[in-house]
RNA sequence: GGCGGCGUAGCUCAGUCGGUCAGAGCAUGCGGCUCAUAUCCGCAGUGUCCGGGGUUCAAAUCCCUGCGCCGCCA
């Protein structure tokens, strides 16, 4: 059987910043790469899916100094947090690019020197708003202050104007053709809004983009000038094409450029949708087919973000119940466009509802008959009355649908389809009630085909969650009693007949168990000091380095005991009223072993003022002071010398 | 301030060219089955389709306006 052969797929996720700590955004783009690399696999393409790190820049050079190493053994040291999440995610990539890679900063200094020697790269002068403290000038984002100047996002301090010698790329040169590339590839960005967002902004004028820095050192150097330092975009957004083989395969790079799809956050969308294409247009490379920009998970109503601590923390998740209800919660839940917003009591109740009562049930309620009625193996059916015909020509077209739908990038409606069916699958058993034909010895050929039927149906769901939910499809496959990898499966090939029930597995385990919700609640970590089952991937590295950013988040301040009083019924608490030169504030410290409330009244003392405020014992506490804790003793550092109430500390 | 988008059942949202479009899922209530992970199946709803005005034989669907929310830009 012939087929049309098609086209390579190939798909990348943005490089993540290598010092981040990765959370459920990272999780949330790379999750969607790897099923869509998993589905074209599986629909007949040749795939290759890119993911990896940005490792230059300025932060990663903060952070190796302030561990006494080299930023080369510190990006080494801390981009296995990503690998390890991958690989819990069950995320396959092909290649993972680091931008410290020889065979990166090679293409990179390659494709400079091609712009350079073309004249889209030219040497100019660059004015904007540095940072002296940083050694840093800010990004065009940062927005002006009420007075006219720029304040540094970092360390709060005022930025200045000053200029430096720059190499510029000559990006306002590309406008128009940008925009007649936006004209005739609609689907280039993609969801529709992104794109006319970004029509506007390139409508409104492109200037040409300072491609270099001096004061940045950890980076690539710009060919034949080493003061200067390729900055951030230039260097980043090439990995996309030195991750396939650029300048060094050429036979991998000719199959696969360009990417099919660039998978990025909205926030990122101008360096993927204008300048990324221009670089390309600059180099007489081909621009990719799409950018999609998919959109953020909120928690509980609320954008995640460290000051809030209120990010995600893929573990927990993956820990209580495993990779697969998650991948498929975030790719069920929402257009991949739009925002999500996650709760856990959203997560754990479509779980259970889709995955578990629907989905793992059905397989438990099929495989059960056919092993206690049939030991296992289903003899030759009685021919297909209309109902089964009906239930088989609905898996035809249902799978017919979810494969195009997921070949449009629609994931949630692919699984849609499946579930429809399931509950298809769900209903016909209901109808055609094999526990009843099975009372009549002479109903057996008919009873063998309506269970025939619901693993048939089972197999073909099997492959078509393959792509979202790889762990749980193969379980089912093996279950089914179907030998090798459910990820061989061709969608072209897929089909209602076909089942092998050769050895089915001896008491199924439950595919996806019914979580309890306040169970899974108690056990979050944030409610309980408590890890759940100490699984032994403990971190590869140590998570608790903060950047200063991080630290610069809390806001501490120099406090006025005016009143301090027991809390009743609590033997180690104290309500204080503070002053904080501003507003006066009641806080509960847990210092009453310690120290007697007069001991307090007057004295001065560090209070964190942007803690979330708590109830403790019926007390609200609005911030928290710091001493140091050594069992039931405490000792508060005070101020020896005269500080202003309400003095910053830092 | 400029540009763009959105506001539909308790919740999350579908509603293509204006005419069975007032819908789905979840949640709720009732009924059924008992093979199954207290699961599954059936039935039942409720809606000033944000407010107001207009176009039309006909508008959730088009136009204007008010309110609210969001995105991009300045």
């Amino acid at each position: 059987m012939a087929k049309k052969s098609k086209p390579p797929f190939y798909v990348t996720t943005p490089i993540y910043y290598v010092n981040d700590v990765p959370h459920i955004g990272h999780a949330y783009t790379t999750i969607i790469a790897d099923t869509l690399a998993r589905f074209m696999k599986m629909n007949g393409r040749d795939v290759f899916f890119l993911t990896g790190t940005d490792e230059h820049g300025q932060k990663v050079e903060k952070a190796a100094t302030a561990h006494g190493v080299d930023p080369r053994a510190w990006a080494d040291k801390v981009v296995v947090r990503f690998f390890d999440l991958w690989k819990a995610l069950d995320c396959e990539p092909d290649f993972f690019i680091r931008t410290t890679m020889d065979i990166h900063e090679k293409g990179v200094q390659k494709l400079f020197k091609i712009l350079l020697d073309r004249g889209d790269i030219y040497k100019g002068e660059y004015k904007g708003w540095y940072c002296v403290s940083d050694e840093n000038f800010l990004t065009e984002d940062v927005a002006l202050d009420k007075d006219g100047t720029k304040t540094c996002p970092d360390c709060g301090r005022k930025a200045q104007v000053v200029s430096e010698e720059t190499y510029f790329f000559r990006l306002s040169a590309y406008q128009q053709k940008l925009l007649d590339h936006y004209r005739t590839h609609p689907q280039f960005v993609r969801p529709q809004s992104r794109m006319n967002e970004v029509t506007s902004f390139v409508r409104g004028g492109l200037k040409d983009l300072s491609i270099t820095r001096t004061t940045v050192k950890w980076g690539v150097p710009v060919p034949g000038d080493p003061a200067h330092t390729i900055y951030v975009w230039f260097d980043a957004l090439h990995n996309y094409v030195t991750g396939i083989g650029y300048d060094r395969d050429p036979a991998l790079f000719e199959k696969f450029w360009p990417a099919s799809v660039h998978l990025i956050g909205k926030d990122i969308l101008r360096f993927h949708a204008v300048f990324w294409p221009a670089f390309l247009m600059a180099s007489r490379l081909p621009l990719p087919e799409c950018v999609f920009g998919h959109g953020w998970w909120m928690k509980d109503e609320a954008k995640m973000s460290k000051s809030k601590g209120n990010v995600l923390d893929p573990y927990v998740l993956i820990r209580a119940m495993g990779p697969d209800p998650l991948r498929y919660f975030l790719l069920r839940e929402v257009p991949i466009g739009l925002d999500g917003n996650f709760s856990h009591e959203g997560f754990i109740h479509r779980v259970n509802s889709d995955l578990a009562n629907d989905l793992g049930n059905l397989v438990s309620r099929a495989l059960t008959m056919i092993r206690n009625y049939f030991q296992g193996k289903i003899p030759p059916p009685a021919a297909e009355n209309p109902a089964d015909a009906e239930i088989r020509k609905a898996f035809e077209e249902m799978k017919k649908w979810a494969v195009a739908q997921y070949d449009s990038y629609a994931l949630n409606k692919a699984l849609e389809e499946i579930w429809a069916f399931i509950t298809t699958v769900n209903k016909y058993l209901a109808d055609n009630a094999p526990w009843k034909l099975h009372k009549d010895p002479a109903l057996r050929p008919r009873l063998a085909r309506v269970l025939y039927q619901a693993a048939a149906s089972l197999r073909g769901v099997a492959a078509l969650i393959a792509p979202v939910m790889p762990g749980s499809a193969q379980k089912m496959w093996e279950f089914l009693g179907e030998s090798g990898s459910v990820q061989d499966v061709r969608f072209d090939d897929l089909a209602f007949a076909g089942l092998d029930i050769g050895h089915i597995l001896k008491e199924p385990t439950p595919l996806f168990p019914r979580v309890d919700l306040k169970a899974f609640l108690a056990e979050e970590p944030g409610t309980s000091k408590e890890q759940p089952m100490d699984e032994p991937k403990t971190p590869s590295v140590d998570q608790n380095i903060i950047t200063y950013d991080e630290f610069a988040k809390l806001e501490l301040r120099v406090a006025h005991v005016l009143e301090a009083v027991k809390v009743e019924g609590a033997k180690k608490l104290l309500k204080l009223k503070i002053d904080l030169g501003t507003e006066q504030r009641q806080i509960v410290a847990g210092v009453a072993e310690t120290y007697a409330p007069e001991q307090l009244v007057g004295k001065k003392f560090i209070v964190i003022v942007n803690l979330k405020p708590a109830v403790i014992r019926g007390v609200e506490s609005q911030g928290m002071l710091l001493a140091a804790v050594s069992g039931d003793k405490s000792a508060i550092p005070f101020f020896e010398a005269d500080v202003p109430t309400g003095a910053k500390v830092k």
